[in-house]
DNA sequence: CGCCGCTTTGATGGAGATCAACCTTCGTGG
DNA sequence: CCACGAAGGTTGATCTCCATCAAAGCGGCG
């Protein structure tokens, strides 16, 4: 159940088995599966479980007093919420399934004993933290200064990106469990003008969306459109020197 | 010199003398002085010590391959970057200086010496950088939902607010080094529109911003425009059970 | 079947980009 | 001490990308 997790965590460093082993014991502690669209963390909540996404999609948001709604980033397989977020009093955020998703929910202690007692994991964590800081800024550059096609491009290639990295896709297609009102809310565009986005790059022979499915027909020229950059996922083995070496 | 720091640090816990004489010592390691807009990282450069900025304004920003250019963050006074960035290989992003810059340039050995000798220290600097990947996620809310003028208060209640944690400012007022081209690459605006949103702040009797001072009239009406809730900021003294008691 | 959530299409309007000047301030050197 | 140039700020005119409004398709499921 935590391949997704490990094999993403491979790309900074080598895990032991026992590494392997303590992180799947970790996510075994408490799984819940979840439908679609239903809240997992609230804004105002009291922080007091980290979740580890084992299957499907979550995302993360922020509702404006009048409605409006800005997601502002999306959890994948094997994707992990703020490590640090219990010395917080209350979740200025809230998260929520997409599709059917299902969780791990990891105590306070029970991560703290992880992240003290194996240091490769924790490294391997921080990476991880970082690279979603770096996604998280990267969000800001894609909604500052991208229009509407290469906006919704680049988000494509990152989230396949992260996808592969986790061995979620099957060749040039991924599951996308995203509908277009929510990819509106993610890039700030309106649902209208997402779809209009959508068949143009459909048109352009780059993409197919359908039935929760992305295919990337090309993605080197997607890349192009998008104006994406992946130095920011900081995917190439980085922390090879501290691989267990079994 | 470390004044700022400490000023913020203590919103989330107070800290014993001993504990500000080690950030002060700290950050007397090596400190450089800096004109504006110089260069202090670039994207590509091997992370290598960490800075504290002790006085003046930096800014952290991505270009676009087409010289298109997102200021991501700004440093005020009592700011650090990334605690944990030499785990990656190299900078995804740059930061430059603002106005004229002091900062502290802090070594690795040296910090990860703080860190675990003082976890009082470590706690306060967990929860900063908590506090930063909220602001960072507030800027995704601030390009993807609010309009320019909605985007522009906003911005302005958030450094003034950030300002005072670190007793930054003076009465209403406030340094902003900031030319409007700047605020136009932190808010995904031209500068004409930049221009055209501050008279109409100004007229609005809520702000002045000339000689590079910020005056805000009336804040909370400033923080009706921008839609702004400062929860994300967590700023009520969250760590108080962690107080030095001295 | 009929309804609900999602997608698609067409028509209209507006917020903000862009282009092109011009103005103001201030630091520098002659 | 003034001249000049560069950097920053201001203005007006035009244009365009995308929001908004409204309505119609289209699965899929109870």
């Amino acid at each position: 159940m935590t391949d997704a997790l490990v094999k993403k965590l491979e790309h900074f460093v080598r895990l032991s088995s026992h590494d392997k082993e303590i992180l799947a014991r970790a996510a075994a502690e408490r799984v819940r599966k979840l439908g679609s669209h239903e809240p997992i963390v609230l804004e105002g909540d009291k922080p007091a479980v980290i979740y580890l996404v084992l299957d499907g999609w979550a995302c993360r948001y922020k509702h404006l007093e009048d409605g409006r709604r800005q997601i502002v980033s999306f959890f994948l397989p094997g994707d992990l919420c703020d490590l640090n977020v219990f010395i917080l009093r209350e979740m200025d955020h809230s998260i929520a399934s997409l599709g059917n998703v299902t969780v791990a929910e990891i105590s306070r202690p029970n991560f703290e004993a992880i992240l003290e007692g194996h240091s490769r994991i924790a490294q391997a964590l921080w990476w991880d933290s970082l690279v979603t800081i770096a996604i998280q800024r990267e969000w800001t550059v894609n909604l500052g200064q991208r229009d509407a096609l290469e906006r919704v491009a680049h988000l494509f290639c990152e989230l396949f990106i992260r996808l592969r990295t986790a061995g979620q896709t099957r060749g040039k297609s991924c599951d996308f469990p995203v509908t277009q009102t929510e990819l509106a809310d993610a890039t700030g565009m309106s649902t209208v003008h997402v779809n209009r986005t959508l068949q143009e790059l459909r048109n352009m022979r780059l993409i197919n969306l359908a039935n929760r499915t992305l295919t990337i027909h090309d993605l080197s020229r997607l890349m192009q459109t998008g104006l994406f950059n992946p130095n920011y996922l900081h995917l190439d083995h980085e922390g090879a020197h501290l691989d267990a070496n079994e």
